[in-house]
Parts: C-alpha cells; sequence; structure tokens
DNA sequence: TTGTACGCGTTATCAA
DNA sequence: TTGATAACGCGTACAA
C-alpha cells in the first residue's frame, strides 16, 4: 500500500486528470487551469509527497538527469577537489553525479557497458592519467555520447578542458628566479604526457625569459605519484652540479622529492626550494610546509558540468553505427583537430582553457633565497 | 536516423517477436526456442550493439539499478577509500554509484529530494561525519529507501556497518606500551561522536589493562581534522608533566598533531610518540612517517553495498505516509534499539562490525621508547 | 478549462 | 516454440 504516489493517486485525489497534475506540477505556463484547481493540485501534491519518478520521466524524456564522471584514482586529492566541483555544479542544475573509475572500466567491460550505453547517464567527464586504455575508452564512449575530457588536450577528436598550466609553471618557477635562483631544476609526470608538456613548457620559459640554463640532467619525469617523485628528486639530486631549486609538476609527485630530499640530507629549503603545481589540504602541515600553486580544479570540475549541459560536450557523431559487442581495437586512430593551436578562452573551440582565476601562488616554507644569497 | 537501438530493432531484424528477444537476451531458461533463432537473435544483437535502456528497465522493474553514496567530503583520504570500496562492489554487483556529499544535501531540499524521493536509487549509504543534519537527513532518507549508515552506530534505527575501532585503538596504545610509554595521551575527534567513543574506550581498556594511569588532562577532543589535531596537541603539550606518547583517534587530525608537534620544537618520535588510527598514502612520506593502524575502510564501502542489495538495509516503515512536502522537522526523536549492546560479528543484528581482516599495525617513524629507555 | 490517448523500451503473463 | 498484450509513470498532442 505504501509504494510511492504516482501522478495518478494526486489526480486521484484531487479529481482532476493526470494530465493536467503534471502540467500544473510541472509549471507550463500554457495551462490555464483555475487558480483554486491549481491550488488544490499543489496541496494534494505536496501532502502525498509526491515526487515524479525519475526513470518514468527519463524514459518519456528521453534524457537521463544524470551525468558520469570518471577519474583515475578517488585518492588523489587532485581528483577530489575536480569531483566536488563537478558534483556541486550537478547538484545546482538538479544532475545527478555518477561515479566511477577509469582502471575499473578498463578492466571490466561489463561495467564500462553499464555506464555508457545503458542510457543512465547523458553526458560523460573523463579525467584521465594517460594511460593507454585512457583514450581507447574515451573514444569508444564519445560515440555513444557527449563527451568531455577533464585536464587535458582535446584528444581523438573529443573536446576538452584544461587549466592554464603554462601559467602555473610560470609563476611557480618565476617565484623561485624571483629569490634570486638561477639553477633550477624540473621534476614531471608521466613522460608524454598532456599536463607534463604544458607544465614544462611554462618553466622552459620562464627559464629563457631571464636567460637561465636549461639543463637536460635536471629535467626528470616519471610518474604522477609520490614513489616516482621520490626516484625523480633522487636522481636530481645525484647530478653535479645539482640545482638550488626544483620545480615540481604536481603536489603529490612533490611529496615524494620532499621525502628523497630528506632522506638524502638534502635540507629544504636552506639548501634546495621546492614548488610544486596543485596544492592539497595536507602539505600545508608538513616539514617543511610546501609552497604551491593552486588552480581552480574545483572550477574544472563545474565547467565540465556546464559544457555538458549545454550540449557542448563531443557531438555524438551521427550515422556511426553503434560499436557492436564489446569485441576487438577497431578505428583507433582519429585525427587529432585540436592538437595544435589550443584555441584560448572561454569559448566554443574544442580546446578550453580556463583561465580565470588565474594560478595563486601559495607561498609556505619550502622556498627561500638560494645559499650564496642569505 | 542513429538512435539508440531497441529490442524492437532487434526483434525486426532478426525476424522474431520483442518478447522473445527480450527473453532470450535475459537469458530465460524457460525459454525454449530453437538454438538457430537464439543464436541469430544473439547475432543480431551484438550485431546491432544493442543494449538495454537502463530507464525503461527501471520503470518496468521498479529498480533502479544504483546505490547512492553520502560522504561528508571527498577529500579526505579515509571517505575516499570508502568510496573506493563502495565503487568497486557496485560495479562487481552490476550497479552504478551515486555520489552525493552530505553538506550539499543538507543546504539544498532540492538536491536531496532529488537523490532520495526520485526512485533514482535502490538504496542509500550514508558516511556521516556527526554534524546534527546527518542524524535528521538519514532518518528522512531512511523513510523512502533501504538505508545503511557507514562507520556508524546504529542511530535512528538504522542499520550501520563499522569497522573494530576499538580493537585499532587497543593495538595501537598496546604498541606503545610494548615500547615502554607509561604517559601516553589521547587526542580524539567530534566529542560525543560514536567513533571517538569507540576508540576512547579502546584506549582506555588498553590503560587499564596495563595499570597505567589515566589522566583527564591528557585527553583532548577536538574536531575530525587537521587544525583541530594542531590545536588539540598544543593543549597536550602544555600539561605538566606531558605524556611520552600520544595515541591519536585518527590520521587526518594526527597530520595537525605532528605539525604543532613540530611547532612546539617537541621532536616526535624522540620526545614524543605519536601513533593514528587510519592510514593514507602521503604519511608515509612525512617527517617523521607516520605510524598507523590500517582498518579495512575499503571493505567497508563493498560490504555497505552488499547488505544494500541483500535487502539487509534499513527496511522501509510500512504504511508511513510520505513525508509530505519538505517541510520542517517532524518526528527527530526515535529510540535507539541497536545504540546499547552492539552485536558483533558479521551476522545480522543492526549494528554490525566488521571484524576481519583485523586491524594491521603499520610501524613507520613516529614511535619509538620512550627516553629515559634509550 | 480540462480530459483522452499515445508512446518512451522493458519485462511478464497469457494464449497459441 | 513463439507472439500479442498489458503494464511501469510520465509528458504531450489533440480533442472536447
Amino acid at each position: 500500500m505504501s509504494r510511492r504516489p504516482s501522478l495518478s493517486d494526486v489526480a486521484k485525489r484531487a479529481e482532476v486528470s493526470v494530465s493536467l497534475v503534471s502540467r500544473i506540477l510541472s509549471g507550463d505556463t500554457t495551462v490555464r487551469a483555475r487558480p483554486e484547481t491549481q491550488q488544490r493540485v499543489h496541496e494534494v501534491a505536496a501532502q502525498l509527497g509526491y515526487q515524479p519518478h525519475g526513470a518514468a520521466r527519463a524514459l518519456r524524456l528521453s534524457r537521463a538527469g544524470a551525468l558520469g564522471l570518471v577519474v583515475h584514482e578517488v585518492s588523489n586529492p587532485i581528483h577530489a577537489e575536480i569531483i566536488r566541483g563537478a558534483q556541486a555544479a550537478a547538484t545546482a542544475a538538479g544532475q545527478v553525479l555518477l561515479l566511477s573509475d577509469a582502471p575499473e572500466l578498463a578492466a571490466n567491460a561489463d561495467a564500462f557497458a553499464q555506464l555508457v550505453g545503458t542510457g543512465r547517464i547523458d553526458g560523460l567527464m573523463w579525467q584521465g592519467s594517460g594511460e593507454d586504455y585512457d583514450d581507447e575508452l574515451v573514444a569508444r564512449a564519445a560515440r555513444q555520447l557527449p563527451t568531455v575530457l577533464v585536464n587535458s588536450r582535446p584528444r581523438a577528436g573529443v573536446p576538452a578542458l584544461r587549466l592554464d598550466d603554462e601559467a602555473a609553471a610560470r609563476l611557480a618557477v618565476e617565484h623561485l628566479i624571483g629569490q634570486g635562483h638561477r639553477h633550477i631544476g624540473y621534476v614531471g609526470g608521466r613522460p608524454g604526457a598532456d599536463l607534463t608538456e604544458r607544465r614544462y613548457a611554462g618553466y622552459l620559459a620562464a627559464l629563457r625569459d631571464h636567460d637561465l640554463p636549461v639543463r637536460p640532467e635536471w629535467t626528470v619525469e616519471r610518474e604522477w605519484d609520490a614513489p616516482a617523485g621520490h626516484a625523480a628528486m633522487a636522481a636530481l639530486l645525484a647530478t653535479d652540479p645539482r640545482p638550488t631549486a626544483v620545480f615540481v609538476a604536481n603536489v603529490v609527485v612533490a611529496v615524494g622529492a620532499l621525502a628523497a630530499a630528506r632522506e638524502a640530507g638534502v635540507a629544504v629549503p636552506e639548501q634546495l626550494s621546492v614548488i610544486a603545481v596543485h596544492d592539497a589540504w595536507f602539505v600545508a602541515h608538513g616539514a617543511p610546509p610546501l609552497t604551491t600553486v593552486r588552480l581552480p580544479l574545483d572550477r574544472l570540475g563545474a565547467e565540465a558540468v556546464r559544457l555538458l549541459l549545454s550540449g557542448e560536450g563531443s557531438p555524438v557523431p551521427a550515422g556511426t553505427a553503434a560499436d557492436g559487442a564489446a569485441g576487438g581495437g577497431g578505428s583507433a586512430a582519429m585525427g587529432d583537430p585540436g592538437g595544435g593551436g589550443d584555441p584560448v578562452g572561454g569559448s566554443a573551440g574544442r580546446g578550453i582553457v580556463l583561465a580565470d582565476p588565474p594560478p595563486q601562488l601559495l607561498v609556505r616554507g619550502s622556498t627561500t633565497r638560494p645559499e650564496g644569497m642569505r
């Protein structure tokens, strides 16, 4: 008996037809019902606690009212912030957010199908890590759904949203330069990854602007995690001469790098300044507290939602007959129309850079003037 | 033209009826179609890339195929691990996971209604923080949906899943005792919270078992975050005499506590040993690396999913007429049938303790023998 | 100003 | 061995 009230329950109690109830409750402006009827319908609906059934709506409107977000690893604080932004924006837009993780989807074809192929979501956001499967899965998803890459360059014809990584790197490196450093190393993430390259570009630009040397042995790239940062820093500290400061392309990597310096007996910041891109709550409590450049990651998530909702996600290519059974390889290679010169600014294009708010320098204890200058 | 293929598309191409296709594809054992027909249907379905429409299924079966998970803050590494476990279990069970966050739901009645009242999810998991709104919202949700509390005692008649916090605390404190500490302080979380109390109980039990003093001024409780840990540790260090070791009820709190010790010039572990409950990837890289007790948080999430799927979530009380419009307070107080003696073990009951795998001690650098004993 | 009828894509029941 | 048909709950075109 106590099943959820439906439109017809309301209709019965209010002694009108279902359709009228539907129109009144959905605020149809063209409906010109008697005020008293409207009143009554609203009252009954409230009294019954009526709420439209999501699935029925989805079926009728062929819109799920949900968006999907795929991240590579929830416990990465960077991803967490993206999730938070997306979550808030989705909620604000009356949508719900469906979370999934990339390795899972890569390993489990059913999971992928369940997320992408059943019409449960109206659009998909993908925060990848540069693994091979990312491109593959995104390409497949984009054939079925409006899709947008988060924190990446456009790839495989899928539009992408990213932050101004180059500016962030520049800001960081220029902070070091401003303190008097002239020997600055670079610790990146996964070699070849968009993010690494863009931040490296910013690093290079800053050095060149100030006529500082670029030494290949001071550029180390490993992976986007702390152990990689540890290894990279160890390698960097083994160079001779060694840099007096290091720019680390990611805060997670920097956590490992800092540990490596500590283990090597190199005091930060006294003997080595360290600065990283992105902020995380815990680094402020570290020893030393890490100086970082904060980027609006939450906006990244929020903007991705907006993009999808405004219909600017990857258009599902018409005529692309469905993908067939899970099957194999297929159409991997696609041109990368947005790869070259990224259109900048919030406008349409396929590669959108979120340049606002600009990167923000959070000076804490891991940077100082180089030894000779103190 | 290229809309998603439906059952009837498959039926047409295979020259059979929709219903037959439905039964064949869903593996109905009672269907005894010709092998060749079955074959053909499967082929056509694969060829067309047919996948059942989620909303239609949900409507027909009145089951959404989705579960909701509410956490208080995604960027908390503890929550992240719960999310990961729930996510994996949901996926494995062919369900999707819908993520939401508690403060958002508390602030936005529409968001709450959207999540809970529209039949989008078949069950709800709630990892609260002990805020007042948690109980209120959970009680409302439980009236409409199978609901389970995660990491909590049962409250408001809603069943709950938790870890063996007492054992974890015991293990931690006994490690300190084993190292020779006899003066051990306690830094908790939000006063009155389940978690704080249970871990405090473990702390007390360990002390009493070893005839160690319990000093009220060595018990400090503030909140579940790093700044609170900072304040708490500062308070603890101001006592005289001060403890030689501190048990911190949560790793996030411990991050702040460690920073406070550092700022106070108290060397960890030389002058003060610190140990905390829960592990997080970054504390291993800290200075000092934090000794922790790991609990199977991912299993907590996974088990919550299992509970909901097996129908052991809070039964929706029959006859409870719907809640009415968002409206106000209403029925807050309910008995707390599970509050007293918690039934232990994996069985039915309303308060389930996940005692397996048991808490695991991860000895790192933040604990050592007390000064006099070295 | 309001009601009837249809279809969204499935699954389940019944009939053939 | 297979097919027709009726729901599930909603929104909307059309009729009254």
